[in-house]
DNA sequence: GGATCGTGATAGGAGTTACCTATGAATAAC
DNA sequence: GTTATTCATAGGTAACTCCTATCACGATCC
C-alpha cells in the first residue's frame, strides 16, 4: 500500500487527463510519454485509494471521486503557481515593507534628509521606522523584527555588517549667554572644567560622551540625566551645564536664535561614525548596499555637516 | 538551473521549517533526517529562484519571500489534504448523486415500487431520474451523463453489463366492452385477426411489439401511432384497436373500471426482460449489483406481476 | 470476416532523485 | 581554550520516474 501524499506532478498529470479525457493527448500536452502519464495517474489512484478514471480503449471517464479530485487538483495547482509567482514578486528588491531601526539621537536630524529622496527613488518601498535605542535595535535585527538599522559606532553585535554612512564630530554646546563662551575651537581638555550633562542610560550618545570625557581626563559628571535629547538641550539652555552633541544635532539645536552656542573641538576632534547595519547573513546585502549609497547621496545633497566616506 | 515545479514534499518540509524555525526539530517532526530537510529546502529555493530562509548556526529566519511562500505553502498543503479526503468521501458507495435512466414504458410502473425502499435503505443516495428512450439512455451511459439505467432486452450497446431485474409477459389489451373479448389465455396467432396499435418510433416497446407480431405471422399494422403509453391506452379504450402491454403496465392500465380488458397469452407467452445496465468498465459494479438485489426485493415486496430471477 | 487503426496497459532498463549516516565548519557559551 | 550546538556537505544506497518497445483489446473498414 502506498501511504504517501500525492505529488504535484501526479496532480498535474491527472488534471491534464481530466481536461482532455485522453491519455495520449494529455501526455503530449505535458511533454511526457503516455506510459508515464498512465503510471502517474495509477500512482495517484493508489495513493488516494480510489479509482479516479474509468478507462476503456473507447473512452476515458472521470468517476465521481475523479470529478471531485480534478476540481481540487486544479485549485492546488493554481495555488502552487501563485506560490511560485509570489516568491518572485515578494523577493523583488526595493519593494514592500522595510523595517528600519534608527537611534533617537540620529533620527530627527537624518530622516528629513532621507525620506523624500528614498521615496522618490524607490516608490514601491514602504519604509517603516522604529526609533529605538541601540540594544533594542540590535535585538530586533537578530530576531528578524527589523531588516535594517542606522546605528552609531561602536556596534558590538556579532554577525552584523555595518555600512559607513557618514562621520560626524561632537561639538561643545553651551548656553548662548555664557560670558565665558569660547570664540574658536576648544581643546578637549576644556571639558575638565565644565559641568557636562548627559542623557540617561541606554542612549549610545551617553556612552560616547562619557568616553570622550574620560579621554579628556574628566572623572565625575553632573548627576542630572536627560531622558531625551530635547530635554538635554533645554537643560543646557537653562544654564545647568554644557553637553556634547553630534554636529548634525548641534546644527539644529544650537542654531541662531536658539539661545545656545556650539563650538568645534580642536583636531583631532572627537566624533562618531553612523552606520547602516544589517544581519551579515541577510540575502538582501546587495540591496542594502545600494540603499546605503542612496542615503549618502541624500546626506550630501541635504548639505548635512558631516564627512562622507571617501568613495562617495 | 532547476526548472521544475515545487514538490509537495518540499512544501511540507518548508512549512515545517517555517513553523519551527529549526532544521533539526522540523526534520524530527517530519520523520526525516536533518540533511534531507536541508536539501529539500535548498531544492525549493533553487526551484523558486529565491532565498526563503536566512540560515546561521545561531538562528533561522524567514525572508520576505519565505514568509509569503510559507503562508501559501500551508494553503496548498491544506488543499492537498482536503483533496485526499474528498477522494475518499466522494467515493463512498450508496452516497451522492446517482443518475438513473429509465425507459418510459417501465418508469411509471416500476418506480413506485422502488423509490421508497431505496430511499429508506440508502438515505444518502440521491437518485436523479431520467426518463428517456433506450437509445438516448445508452448514449448517456457511454458519455457518462448517466451512471445506471433500467432497460428492456435486447440491449445492444457494447461494453454494457446488464443485471436481470425481472421478466414480464406481454398481455393483450382490448376495449372493455368488446363483445368478442376472450375469456382465457389466447394464442399468439389471435393477433393475426386484430388491429394492433403501436407506439411511435424510438420506443423499445414498439420494436418488441412488432417482433411479437411478426412471430405471430402478422404483417401490416394499423398506421396510428401513439406518442406515449397513456395515449396508446386511450386509443384502445376508444375502440381503435388492441395492443400489447407488458404485464406491469397492463395491471395498472387495464385495472377494473378502466374500460379496458387484458388477457394473457398461452405459453410460451411472449415477454421481455428488464435489466439494470451499467458500463462494464464502471468501478461501481459491486455497488450496482447490490442495488439490483435491493430492487428485486422491492419488486417482490410490491407484488408486481412479474417473474423474478431464480436467485431472488 | 479478416485486417487495420487507435486506445490504454505492461515490461525492461537508464537516468535521476531522495534519503541516510558520517563528517565538516562556524559560532556561542563556559 | 574547550565544548556544545547548529546547519551544510560528502558518499553511497535505495527508490522512483521516465522512456522505448510491445501487448491486449475493441472498433472500424473494405
Amino acid at each position: 500500500m502506498n501511504n504517501r501524499a500525492p505529488t504535484v506532478a501526479q496532480l498535474r498529470a491527472f488534471a491534464a487527463l481530466a481536461e482532455k479525457l485522453h491519455f495520449r493527448d494529455a501526455a503530449a500536452e505535458l511533454g511526457m510519454s503516455q506510459p508515464a502519464l498512465s503510471g502517474a495517474v495509477a500512482a495517484l489512484e493508489e495513493t488516494l485509494g480510489t479509482r479516479l478514471v474509468e478507462r476503456t480503449t473507447r473512452h476515458v471517464l472521470l468517476t465521481r471521486s475523479g470529478e471531485a479530485v480534478a476540481q481540487r487538483a486544479r485549485a492546488v495547482l493554481a495555488g502552487v503557481e501563485e506560490l511560485a509567482e509570489a516568491a518572485q514578486t515578494t523577493g523583488r528588491p526595493f519593494t514592500g515593507d522595510l523595517h528600519l531601526g534608527v537611534i533617537p539621537t540620529v533620527a530627527p536630524y537624518l530622516l528629513p534628509a532621507l525620506l523624500r529622496p528614498l521615496k522618490a527613488r524607490y516608490p514601491e518601498l514602504e519604509l517603516i521606522l522604529h526609533e529605538e535605542q541601540t540594544a533594542t535595535i540590535l535585538d530586533g535585527l537578530v530576531s528578524g523584527r527589523l531588516d535594517l538599522a542606522v546605528l552609531a559606532t561602536p556596534v558590538e553585535g556579532t554577525g552584523m555588517t555595518g555600512l559607513a554612512l557618514y562621520d560626524e564630530d561632537f561639538m561643545l554646546v553651551y548656553p548662548g549667554d555664557d560670558p565665558g563662551a569660547p570664540r574658536g575651537p576648544v581643546a578637549l581638555t576644556a571639558l575638565r572644567e565644565l559641568p557636562v550633562l548627559v542623557m540617561e542610560e541606554g542612549h549610545c550618545l551617553r556612552d560616547q560622551t562619557l568616553e570622550v570625557c574620560q579621554e579628556a581626563g574628566r572623572d565625575g559628571l553632573a548627576s542630572t540625566r536627560a531622558a531625551s535629547l530635547a530635554t538635554l538641550v533645554q537643560l543646557v539652555a537653562g544654564g545647568l551645564g554644557v553637553t556634547l552633541l553630534p554636529s548634525t544635532a548641534a546644527a539644529v539645536e544650537a542654531r541662531p536664535g536658539s539661545g545656545l552656542g556650539a563650538t568645534r573641538f580642536r583636531d583631532p576632534a572627537p566624533g562618531r561614525s553612523i552606520l547602516l547595519v544589517h544581519r551579515s547573513s541577510s540575502p538582501r546585502a546587495a540591496e542594502f548596499e545600494q540603499l546605503a549609497r542612496t542615503m549618502r547621496e541624500a546626506v550630501k545633497a541635504h548639505r548635512m555637516p558631516v564627512r562622507l566616506p571617501a568613495e562617495a
